[in-house]
DNA sequence: CGCTGGCAAACTGTCGACAGTTGGGTGACT
DNA sequence: AGTCACCCAACTGTCGACAGTTTGCCAGCG
């Protein structure tokens, strides 16, 4: 179909853009997703859209069931909230783990970029200092999971969730306290601190989301 | 191929099948998975196979990598212990929120099934309760978890790991605190205990494990 | 007017064939 | 004899076509 040699599969290529387009909510939550005008769409057959689709079910960015149509998956409040009660178990124990294994000189660092942060206030700096702690807690699992299928949810529903609230000044100082816990290598601390952190954040989203909790959060759009 | 008239997907079957085979090591840790010749021992083409090792691939069981061949999934013993931190992360949560939202009737009847295990020690009688305890956590998302790719991980390696060492009685006992403790809607002291009983587990199976942390845990059979 | 049955279109599941890549084996050269 | 380049076989990736199932629509009936 084209002249072009690549060594990577066609299918990781449709992977990551389908995953561009349900972030820019080109392809909204609850849509439903048609193999063939989307293999149309990239200029492919249908196999490694397919393959793409199996992937994004297995990281539950898409659910579907046999024989009917797949959907980008579209969480209602209270799924959303079961969500933010596992980031609350796994995010803390990294924590414990990242003061349990972290070093001096790269707890220093993450104050220096903390501080960075709170002056230049670029986007994603919120999230990135729990990428940082997962990956601080030296648990390959757990950073795959936090940094996979967590951290997809989450980016989808980032938008929606009004980060950019009164919390920001908030959760620099939780940032800031999490991180003075993991210093003094107080595990007890680290984690108790990081889940109030994840606590707070979920209530201050519960309070601006409807109080259904049956119907999805987004985009009926079709 | 086949007269029969069913409403489920091939490879779903494949899949089922696949992981039949995996939890029988016919096929092994580390044993390269080959497409072609499954596709032939089942009757189907690639299609379905493709398929299912995607979804293995999507739980873990599987590890690929572009234009190479697949593999099933060879923890090494450092891996594996990253294994037992999750589940203390997330089984530990489970206990709190089974303490939170279990009912009063369904903690007497895991009393009950509890102390009718201890009688007859059925095989699954350990893990049956993790899972009980999952599920009485309310958490779709943990439940699922809990239930899915780690039991699928614990349930390959089960075999290997002595469950049926001197850890039966002890097993039972922490098991019944733990039950205690939920009975009691003591969150703090169920997830403790949860915690403690995983780290035994892991500290009595890192024993009869080779210090070797680098070395898969089984299987170059080829 | 509402309901039921069946028809048709659309879509998913499956298959066999072809193209591209990788890894190993063979043979020539030093 | 050892080393390197080349070739070949096996396997994965991709494609287009066909089969089975679901769903929405329409006509006929109560």
């Amino acid at each position: 179909m084209n002249g072009m040699s690549k060594a990577i599969p066609l299918g990781e290529d449709v992977f990551q853009r389908m995953l561009a387009k349900i972030y820019a909510c080109e392809l909204a939550p609850g849509e439903i997703i048609n193999e063939s005008s989307l293999a149309n769409e990239f200029g492919v057959s249908r196999g490694p859209v397919r393959e793409a689709v199996r992937r994004l079910q297995g990281i539950q960015l898409v659910t579907r069931e046999p024989y009917q149509r797949a959907r980008v998956v579209a969480l209602t409040p209270h799924e959303m909230l079961e969500l933010f009660q596992m980031r609350e178990a796994i995010e803390g124990y990294a924590a414990r783990l990242a003061a349990r294994n972290i070093s001096d000189s790269e707890v220093t660092a993450f104050f220096k970029d903390l501080e960075r942060a709170r002056s230049g206030p670029g986007s994603g700096s919120d999230f990135d200092l729990h990428v940082r702690i997962a990956h601080a807690s030296a648990n390959s699992r757990i950073i795959d999971t936090l940094c996979g299928d967590l951290y997809h949810l989450f980016r989808m529903y980032r938008r929606r969730s009004g980060d950019a609230g009164g919390r920001r000044a908030e959760a620099f100082t939780e940032h800031w306290q999490i991180l003075r816990a993991i210093q003094a290598r107080d595990e007890d601390l680290a984690e108790s601190l990081m889940r109030s952190h994840i606590r707070r954040a979920a209530a201050h989203l519960s309070e601006r989301l409807p109080a259904d909790t049956a119907r999805p959060v987004a985009a009926q759009s079709t």
